[in-house]
DNA sequence: ATATTATTTATACGTTCGTTTAATATTGGC
DNA sequence: GCCAATATTAAACGAACGTATAAATAATAT
């Protein structure tokens, strides 16, 4: 864990800095993005920003022009490449069966959570709050690779008769992240609520798939 | 819809307004919770509040003490008696059958939304999202009159054999929260993202219910 | 009629924030 | 060994924000 990089002993001089130069743009990088996960961009300042990665508020113009700058940057080289580990496994999960794609889209997401905690929070404060600074992002550059791509398959295996005629294949893809995406994020409130410290991921993993797959009824073939 | 209320054709000198006075306090409020709606509380600042109203930043101070105070007020007095309207709607459902209690959470929360449509925004950045000034607020205030109950309820359906038992009682209702407020926080979204301008209010709870209850099974007594 | 209370504005104060500028120190090429 | 490029800090500026204060005007009580 990353946390206050420098206890400031003795406050440095001005000048460039002797010997092997630390990457203190990528310090810059990492401690924005764990901020901006933890309180929301727009509540984030670069005085703090620049304290968790062990410099001053300078660098951020140096490096980056300015706040927007360090936004961007830390959408492309941090945020942008974790999606993408989503998108070979949900896209290798073919057209076998909406069964299999949907399995493969609820367990993608939750590893990819559990390596990635801060996702979570930073989807709701950033893209589905209005606003959000990331929201662009989404439409522009993550929808085409997944949502589109999942709503495809879903309206094609309901054109063969193989998903529940009733639903629409494109609310299908919001429920997706209704039930996946948002109960991780909900994740402390639900804990909190329900004092459910009994269930694992691998519960809330098996309750998802089984709704999906089964909905609420209690017998299977009635 | 209230917009600005004022274009301030000569400013008012100091003093105590002669007349019939309007109620400034509670266009403080209504102000408040359009402003809290659209950009968050912690976005929203006093002077546009204020502006909106009609009044300075000053009446703030006058009427709530401070910004903290403002808040409590607009959670007191607009936001809990509309959520409020909620639970005797899904009480009625009673324990006739878990569809049933089901679905009056789903056309509740429909309804509530559709005469309320700040409810979904304000949910996401001030309940959901981390650091939300609101959160303690369903704990405290909403958790034990409408989660809890479904939850016990869910768990007495499937005690006696009347529900899908792979299912975790409480979950669920974190799912029905994924399948209702959700997709109407995100509805900006997936209405630009799948140019879904034809999906209409009946559409999306015809899915929602048809998912809950079925599942993705195209055949139902397979 | 006068005094007290209620309501409202103008103004100013202290803080915080994003950004800029000048100075300072090191590296690397010629 | 000099000189330009690079990396870093300290300091300060202007804008915005929450809040406090004093003055002003009307209503109400005595």
């Amino acid at each position: 864990m990353a946390s206050r990089r420098r206890p400031p002993a003795q406050p440095r001089r001005p000048g460039r800095p002797a010997g092997e130069t630390v990457d203190q743009r990528g310090a810059l990088l990492d401690a924005a993005l764990a901020l901006y996960a933890r309180d929301g961009i727009a509540a984030t300042n670069l005085r703090r920003i620049a304290a968790q990665a062990g410099v001053t508020p300078a660098m951020v113009g140096y490096y980056f022009g300015a706040k927007e700058g360090l936004v961007d940057a830390v959408v492309e080289e941090r945020i942008l490449p974790v999606i993408q580990t989503l998108v070979p496994h949900v896209r290798q999960a073919g057209d076998t069966s909406v069964v299999a794609l949907v399995d493969a889209f609820v367990r993608g997401m939750h590893r990819t959570v559990a390596s990635n905690p801060w996702l979570p929070t930073l989807w709701v404060r950033e893209i589905l709050a209005e606003g959000g600074a990331l929201r662009a992002v989404l439409l522009d550059r993550i929808a085409p690779q997944l949502p589109l791509l999942m709503a495809e398959r879903f309206a094609a295996a309901q054109a063969r008769g193989a998903l529940n005629p009733t639903l629409d294949p494109r609310l299908l893809v919001v429920s997706l992240i209704g039930l996946t995406l948002f109960p991780l994020a909900a994740e402390p409130i639900w804990r909190r609520l329900f004092d459910a410290g009994d269930v694992d991921a691998d519960t809330l993993a098996r309750h998802t798939t089984a709704l999906l797959v089964r909905g609420l009824e209690a017998d299977h073939a009635r």
